[in-house]
Formats: structure tokens, sequence, C-alpha cells
RNA sequence: GGGCGGAUGGCGGAAUGGCAGACGCGCAAGGCUUAGGACCUUGUGGGGCAACCCGUGGAGGUUCAAAUCCUCUUCCGCCCACCA
């Protein structure tokens, strides 16, 4: 009545185990797929995002394997990170122990779904056999100057005691424990990302089969602007300031100028000036707050005037200095040129000061120029130049141009190209990390790690207290050691690094986790990469998926690898949302997968998930949902024990319409109508019955998708081989083919009727019986018909 | 403020510009059964006895024909954001 679901799946699990099923090779003779999806961080328990994520791999890497290509299918372990930390402390054990014990758990887990992993490439980047490598890449990376140490203001999380980049703050908040995060200068090791930041985003047109959004995102993220930087001067000293603009055409609206609180010019300008212990308070607030309360919308930009003049280089009109917290020190000069009257914030801003304003751009809608006082906001649309010199009566696109190159040509500014991204900050005060392989040695300085001296190992006894910062630094056999260079006592580099590090380059060493001479064998990268197939969350749309992108390229200019892209497909995966929400903890609102699987069988579950929702979308958990999954499966178990001598033509038909729109729908991703078309096929052999044959192919096109179950049933069926041995099915036409067809027949439009046609009618002969048809007469009644509008085999419009 | 998506029955969702609502859930009726929350069959957008009419967030438009294309608009989601 109800198969066995458990028995079958704990059958075939160690079957495909023992049998290497999914254990892949090079072989330069076949075509490969590299189907990859988004390591997990070995929290022990998988969630339904996991097994949404993996689920939807794991038809497309078999049902590829059954197209005949050669399947690069791992998985492994992003294993270091603050969890571990916190866990150890809470449980008075080590990070160490506990990932490893975390990891067993959830490779069971990840078994207990049928997941068809090739096992013996699996790798956790906690270990040493792993993170010597990430060493190895940062030396590299230090050699060719793109690592490099600076003392700067970073975001402090104060709970966990470590730096956070600035991806890692949300909402101000640390992104892991939501701790208000403040500002801290350290000295920081950096990731020169920027360096790349063209080919970054040059690159993102190659991929072409990425979402769009993503696309969007990253090109965002890197946040290249074009303008001009304009030299501004001192009034007292001539000396130079320049501000940054994407708006050059409005230049001579521009009728003060604003810098940031921590620029040293600001200083220099308030010297002995009576406002100058207001500013400086003001400065020094401004510098402790975060970022992100500075940032936040809803508070009142604060600024002061500073007492001082500069000269606008275009018309030599002296224009106020002032400093306000809007401006960011970060992104351009560090200053900037107000204008009012077209830009918003300047106009609040000004508004608030009593500062004066100059309209340069008329709408195009207005005849007379609008004096600015009547303004309710600034006017930030395209328009007409006025006040504005020789560049009068241009539009502004135009005279923006024309500005630009005349302040190149006359020297009063040069143009310029001014990017969002920054250098990454790789640096963290944690334990449970790879340990930066740099050495500080009082004579020599900075000296990296020989390569020959890698891994440097995280000690096994470093001390979990939870009090006070890294225990790397309480461990003195890690922190004192030799110069490599000179010899005399120096001291380790304790801080280890962001575990995004880990994760950019870990689709690498799936081709060739074992190797121990480089990261990852050339040649073997070589034929499996690029990843063909990327899955995961979009939460890692920019972060992980830039950083993955970064190292791609450092290994191609290394001449480690061919190709400037890692991933040519991107999915990105929606949520599993119960009532409407994220399941999480603190709702309470999650449904395990493990209880599911007790309850239903992993199959079960695998179809459930797809067919809910289209793997992009949002897919709302549903119980009476997975019920109806668990009936289809035993709906099609069932079909085994009235198996007919032959089948109906009519199921012939269906089936091959099946495996048409089955394998159609699985190279796009779209298994819930896979799913739905594989439904219709088992209510018509319901209906009229289905041979041994029949059902063979509807359990090959089903296996994908539920493949403990069909492989039972396959084997059941008089099969020796796995079902994942044979090959995916082909339709034939000739079984397609329709003696009649339904012809719907509209007047005016609307449909009024419907007709049985032989399928090869000449339209004369359809024309005269749609004619003939009662109730398409009735409709047409004594008005002749106009025109006949044919869509063949479908629709016939007649228009009166 | 910028960018990207959405909006279709009671619900999840289908529809190369060509029969809106495939498939499933739910619901209803019937069958089978000692019984069933198992299984099988049938029905199921709304209104109407019916003929028919109305229906894809809203308002226009293009078209023989619009859920689909265009314009405007409302609401929702996600991402980025004092980036000059």
């Amino acid at each position: 009545m109800i198969y066995a679901f458990k028995e079958i799946e704990e059958k075939w699990q160690k079957s495909w185990q023992a049998s290497r099923l999914f254990n892949v090779k090079a072989d330069p003779k076949r075509k490969k797929y590299y189907l990859l999806e988004m390591f997990p961080y070995p929290s022990g328990k998988i969630h339904m995002g996991h097994v949404r994520n993996y689920t939807i791999g794991d038809v497309a890497a078999r049902f590829k394997m059954m197209q005949g290509f050669e399947i690069l299918h791992p998985m492994g372990f992003d294993a270091f990170g603050q969890p571990a930390e916190n866990a150890a402390i809470k449980n008075k054990t080590k990070p160490d122990i506990w990932t490893y014990k975390c990891i067993d758990w959830m490779r069971e887990e990840l078994r207990k779904m049928g997941f068809s992993y090739d096992w013996e490439r699996e790798v956790s980047t906690c270990d040493s056999s792993y993170y010597r490598w990430n060493q190895w890449i940062f030396l590299k990376m230090f050699e060719r100057g793109l690592a490099y140490k600076k003392e700067s203001s970073v975001n402090w999380c104060p709970s966990c005691e470590t730096t956070l980049a600035n991806e890692e703050v949300v909402d101000g908040g640390c992104w892991r424990c939501s701790t208000k995060v403040k500002l801290r200068d350290l000295e920081q090791w950096y990731l020169k990302i920027t360096d790349y930041k063209e080919r970054l985003l040059e690159d993102l047109e190659g991929l072409g089969h990425w979402p769009e959004r993503v696309l969007a995102m990253q090109a965002n993220w890197i946040g290249k602007s074009s303008g001009v930087e304009i030299y501004f001067r001192r009034k007292d000293n001539n000396a130079i300031i320049p501000v940054f603009t994407t708006r050059a055409d409005t230049i001579f609206g521009a009728t003060y100028i604003v810098l940031a609180p921590e620029l040293p010019l600001v200083k220099e300008l308030i010297k002995g000036k009576p406002q100058e212990k207001q500013i400086l308070d003001f400065i020094d607030k401004v510098t402790k707050e975060s970022k992100v309360i500075r940032t936040a919308s809803d508070v009142k930009k604060e600024g002061y005037f500073t007492g001082a003049y500069a000269v606008n280089p275009v018309n030599n009109e002296e224009v106020p200095i002032w400093v306000a917290d809007y401006v960011l020190m970060e992104y351009g000069t560090g200053a900037i040129m107000a204008v009012p009257t077209h830009d918003q914030r300047d106009f609040l801003f000004a508004g608030e000061h009593g500062l004066p304003m100059r309209i340069v751009i008329r709408s195009p809608g207005h005849q007379v120029t609008t004096s600015p006082e009547n303004l309710s906001e600034a006017y930030e649309g395209p328009g007409i130049q006025v006040n504005s010199a020789q560049f009068d009566g241009l539009n502004n696109q135009e005279a923006k141009v024309k500005i630009a190159e005349w302040m190149e040509a006359t020297k009063i500014g040069k143009i310029k190209t001014h990017w969002r991204l920054r250098d990454w900050l790789i640096s963290r005060q944690r334990f449970w990390g790879t340990p930066i392989p740099m050495i500080y040695c009082k004579a020599c300085g900075v000296v990296p790690v020989p390569e020959a001296d890698l891994p440097v190992e995280l000690p096994k006894d470093a001390p979990f207290t939870g009090a006070g910062g890294s225990p790397l630094g309480k461990v003195k056999e890690f922190v004192e050691v030799k110069c490599p260079r000179c010899g005399s006592r120096a001291r380790r580099e304790t801080d280890t690094m962001a575990t995004f590090f880990d994760s950019s380059w870990y689709f690498l060493r799936f081709c060739s986790p074992k190797s121990d001479k480089l990261p990852f064998d050339k040649e073997e990268a070589g034929y499996w990469m690029p990843v063909d197939q990327y899955i995961g969350g979009i939460e890692h749309a920019i972060l992980h998926l830039l950083y993955s992108r970064f190292f791609t390229k450092f290994f191609q200019d290394l001449g480690m690898v061919a190709f400037k892209e890692p991933f040519k497909r991107l999915l990105t995966q929606g949520m599993v949302l119960k009532d409407g929400e994220v399941m999480s903890k603190s709702r309470g609102n999650i449904v395990d997968p493990d209880s599911i699987i007790k309850k239903y069988g992993a199959d079960t579950l695998r179809l459930f998930i797809l067919f809910a929702a289209p793997p992009e979308t949002e897919l709302e958990w549903d119980d009476r949902g997975i019920e109806g999954a668990f009936k289809f499966l035993n709906r099609v178990w069932r079909i085994q024990e009235n198996l007919m001598p032959a089948a109906s033509p009519e199921v012939v038909r269906v089936l091959h319409k099946t495996i048409k729109k089955v394998t159609e729908d699985f190279q796009d991703f779209k298994f819930n109508t896979a799913i739905a078309s594989l439904m219709e096929l088992t209510n018509a052999i319901y209906q009229s019955g289905a041979d041994k044959e029949v059902f063979a192919k509807l359990i090959i096109l089903l296996s994908p998708i539920a493949p403990h179950f069909c492989e039972e049933l396959w084997q059941i069926l008089g099969n020796k081989e796995s079902i994942f041995m044979t090959r995916w099915l082909e339709h034939e036409e000739r079984f397609l083919i329709e003696e009649t067809v339904a012809v719907v027949i509209q007047v005016n439009g609307k449909v009024r009727s419907k007709i049985e046609v032989p399928a090869d009618i000449s339209e004369d002969k359809l024309k005269e019986l749609v004619l003939a048809d009662e109730k398409t007469r009735a409709w047409l009644k004594d008005s002749p018909p106009k025109s006949f509008i044919i869509v063949p085999k479908k629709l016939v419009n007649i228009v009166i």
C-alpha cells in the first residue's frame, strides 16, 4: 500500500556508495559538466534552504549524468568561522573537535537526502591540507603587492571582538550577532581587489547566463562613475582644493564647498578661528561614531562654516568653505562643491544654514527662470543651461561634456573616474581561521613565512575562555618564532583570514582535492573548470561571487588557469518560507528536514520542494503539499500491480509528449512543470493502463527527482545495472502526430465555438467547415465575414 | 534617492501575443471498504435556471486577438545608498 521508503532509501544509498557510482575521473575523451552548489557552513544540521539548493543541483547532476556527461558534483564544508568558537566556549570544547563533529552529522544528513556527490573529493576549509593553500595564495598576493598592511579606522564589533568588513555591517550591526558596530584604528591586512576593478566590471558582460539582478548588484557594488575633479583654490594661499563631481554642468551654480570632517585640511583652515573649538569637537564626535549611525537617513545633517573661503575656478567667485558630516572621506576627494538648486542634499543643507543658491539649469517646460526662493526642492532633471557664461543655451547633457573638456583644456579640472569598490579587509582577530603567514622581526620588519614552512598550523591547545580577543595571541609556542631571514627572535601574526578567503577558490580545489604541490592541479582544473552551473542563495550575490571572480583573475595572472570567469551559469534559488516568513529559530517556524525524511522519505521531500515553486522564487512550505507529493509517489508505485501486455496509443502519445516536456524543462531548471507533466502521464496511465515499457520510461523520467524510489522500481522491473547508468530518453516525433486537432473559433476575438478537424486540413477546407458550424453561424447571422485570421492547428478568428 | 523583481481562483502555481487558471493542495459528490484522514472516479474562477455575461492590482493604449507588448498609476518584496 505504502512503499517502504525507509528500507529502499537506505539500501540504495549504501549501494551507490559501494559501487562508487558518483565518483569521477577526468576523461578528456568525454564532455564534462561541472555542477556546483555553494558548500555549507557545518552547523551540524541541514535546513530547508540546503535541501532546496542541493536538490535542485542533484536533479541537474543526475540528469546530465544520464545524458552522458562526465559529471563533477562535489561537496565540502566551509568550516572556519565564529560559531565554532562560540560553541567551543559554551560547550567547553575546542573549535576543531566541535567542527569535525558537526561535519560528521552534516555529511550524514546530506547522505540521507541521497545526493549524488563524489564524496572522495570532499574538502573542509579548516583542514591544514586546505588552508595551507590559503596561505600559499596569500604569499603569492603579497609577492605581487596585492596583500598589504595599513592602519585604518575599521568597523569593530565589541561583542565578537573583531573587525568587520563594510560588507559585514548590516543595519549598523554585526552581520552575525547584530551588536552595534564601533570604529577603531588598527593595523590590518588588505587585499588589493581594486587592482581588478576594471576587469571585474567589464567581464560581467560575458556572464549572459547569470541573473540580471546579480549582474546589476555586482556592477553597482564596483560602482564606476565618471566625472570631473575640479580645482577650487583657497582664497588665502591659493592652494588647490580638489572636489569630485559627476555634474560638471552645474558648476556655475556652486555656491559653497563642503569638506568631510576627517579631511586634514579642515584643522588647518580653522586654526585660530573663533569656531575652532566647536569644529574640533564636531570632528571628534563624527570620527567616533560608526559609519552607520552617521549615514542613518533620519539623522539631521550637521555642519559648520570654517571661516575660510575658496575660489570657484570657472567664475572666480568666492565661496564659503563648510565642513559637514554628509560628506564622506572615502569617496572622491573628501570634498564636494555644493549646488543647492540641483542637488537635493545640498538644497536641504543650504536651506538650513541660509546659504545662497543660483539656478543654472532650467527645466525644458519653463520659459522663465524661476528664482531660487520659489524652489521647494532641487531640480535634478534635464534642462537648458542658464547663468553659465558661454555654455548658456546648451542642454545640460551636452554642457556636461563640453564643460568637462573645457576644464581639462584650461587646467581648472581633470576628467576622472571614481569607483565605489574598496580594498578588501581580510584580517580577523579570531582563532578559528587561517593564520596569516607573516612574521614580524625587529630587524627585518614584516617577513613572509617561507613557502617550505607552510602550513602555519593552528595550535591544538589554545585556551578558550571567551575573554579578551583571540586565543592565538596567548599561545607562546605559536607567537614566538625565529625570523626566517635573520634568525633572531620574532613574533608571528596572530590575525586570521576572513572566511570569505577560504570560499573564494574552493571550486578549484574540488578539481584535485588531494593536490599537494599546488592549490590545484592545472590540468585537472583545465579539464573541469569553469563551473558549468553554480547554484546558491541570492545572499551571496555580491561578496562571495565577487571575491571568487577576483581570485580566478588572479590565478589567470599567475598562469594557473586559462579562463577569466569561474562560473558560467548561475542560478540563485529562492528562500523557503513558512507562513510567509523566513524560517528561523527566533520565529519558531522551522520545519526540520530530518523529521520530514523520517515521515515520508527523502524522495518525497525532494519531489515536494521541486514541485511547490520554480527554483528562483520563494517557496512557501506546506504540510499538505508534502502529503500530495507522497501520494503521487505511491500512485506511481502501484502502477506495477496492473501492467498490461501493451499500452494504448494514447498513453504512448502522452509518454512521448512527457519525454519532450521533461527534457526541455530539466534543461531550463523548470522542475515544477516537469513534475506536472509526469503527473499527467501518470493520470493517463491510470485511465488506460501501461505496459512494462511505458512504465520503465516513466521511471527513468522521474529518477533524477526521486532517485531511490526509481532505482528500486528499476530493479523490480528486472534491471541489473543502476538506472543512472541508462541513457536519458529521446522522444519520437511520430508518436506526437495527431490525426485530428481541435480548432477554436473566435468571432471578433471572442471564443464562440470549437471544432474537430483533420490535422492536415487546407485553409480553404477549414474556412468551409468553420462557416458550416452551427454555433458559429448563429454568431455571424447576416454580417458577412470581413476577414479570417488562421493560426494553423489552433485557432480561427472571424472579423465581422 | 537608485537598481532589480513581483501582483493570476480558497491556496501553491500553469500559460512561444492565440481556448486564462495546466499540475497539485483544499473542498464537494459518488464508489470501494467492518471502518477511514487509505484508495479509485467525477466535479470545482465569479454571477446566472439558462442563453450568456464578467474576470489575470488599477486606468488608458497598440492589435483581428493582451496575463503577456507600450504609457501612466497603486501596492508589495529584495538589494544598494548622504557615493557628490
